[in-house]
DNA sequence: ATTTGCATTGGAAACATTACAATTTTATAC
DNA sequence: GTATAAAATTGTAATGTTTCCAATGCAAAT
């Protein structure tokens, strides 16, 4: 049952499930390349001719304001999500454009801003820089 | 002289200053609030009735591929930037939406993605929450 | 079966960003 | 200082993304 994770992901996030949600965020766990929006549209619209981008639209800022998935801004040029909502850090390649998960060291997420008063409910962290792959085409 | 400090940035940078690139950098340099493409441009457009905001986009696009200016994405909503490009970290508040500057925490270097073979050039760190104005003002 | 309240749809509108050709400004050479 | 070439700026048009909204569809509750 592909779709089981998916729904317990809604079910736990207080989301009321439906057709769209479930494939949406079905999508979203088995494709951890962190689509955008209209990655997500064009490749739901073959199971399900009759979506609408606005509802992709809704659906995801739905999802990242329940926690359910993360909306990363790392690159400029486009919003992205990711299914993936324990605690880890990303890497963006300058180059080739791939955003990539990465790990760090247990503790970083105890690293706050101190003595100001903010109350802080997210941490960001990532890094950007060249990819292993692009490193050895670009060196060769 | 208040344009001191913008054109010795832009020659620090190799950026061929102009009245219009000396004004914008200037303009970051006195409001480090983070301003968008937009606050620049209204604001600049008092004192520089020709302006064009081609030109803010063009201009600082110029600076942030320089080094010279930083291109804050953590609001999904606002593209902003920052004069200040010593390392630091941000805080941006859910509430009132506001940026902030926050100290790095001491070791922020020592987190670093290891053993992927990524070459790392920036390192970006930011929070989200809620800021000490709002947290008063939602508790009262 | 009817009502009520969300969810979805699709087209239109709003908005942000970029492309480009014309113009102006600045730098360089004479 | 003038002529020439290069670069920067401008304004409009084009593009692309995101949101709005009214109509429709669906599902749970009575």
């Amino acid at each position: 049952m592909i779709n089981k994770d998916a729904l317990d992901t809604l079910q736990k996030c207080g989301i009321h499930p439906s057709i769209q949600r479930i494939a949406i965020m079905d999508y979203l766990l088995g494709h951890p390349t962190h689509p955008t929006v209209d990655e997500v549209y064009v490749a739901l619209s073959k199971e399900i001719p009759t979506l609408s981008k606005t509802t992709v639209y809704n659906t995801l800022r739905l999802f990242a304001e329940h926690g359910a998935v993360l909306m990363l801004t790392i690159d400029e040029k486009k919003l992205c999500f990711d299914g993936v909502v324990t605690p880890h850090a990303h890497f963006m390649c300058k180059h080739c454009g791939r955003l990539f998960d990465v790990m760090l060291p247990a503790d970083w997420e105890q690293i706050r801003p101190s003595g100001q008063g903010y109350r802080v409910d997210e941490t960001h962290i990532y890094y950007k820089g060249i990819c292993k792959d692009c490193d050895i085409k670009l060196n060769s």
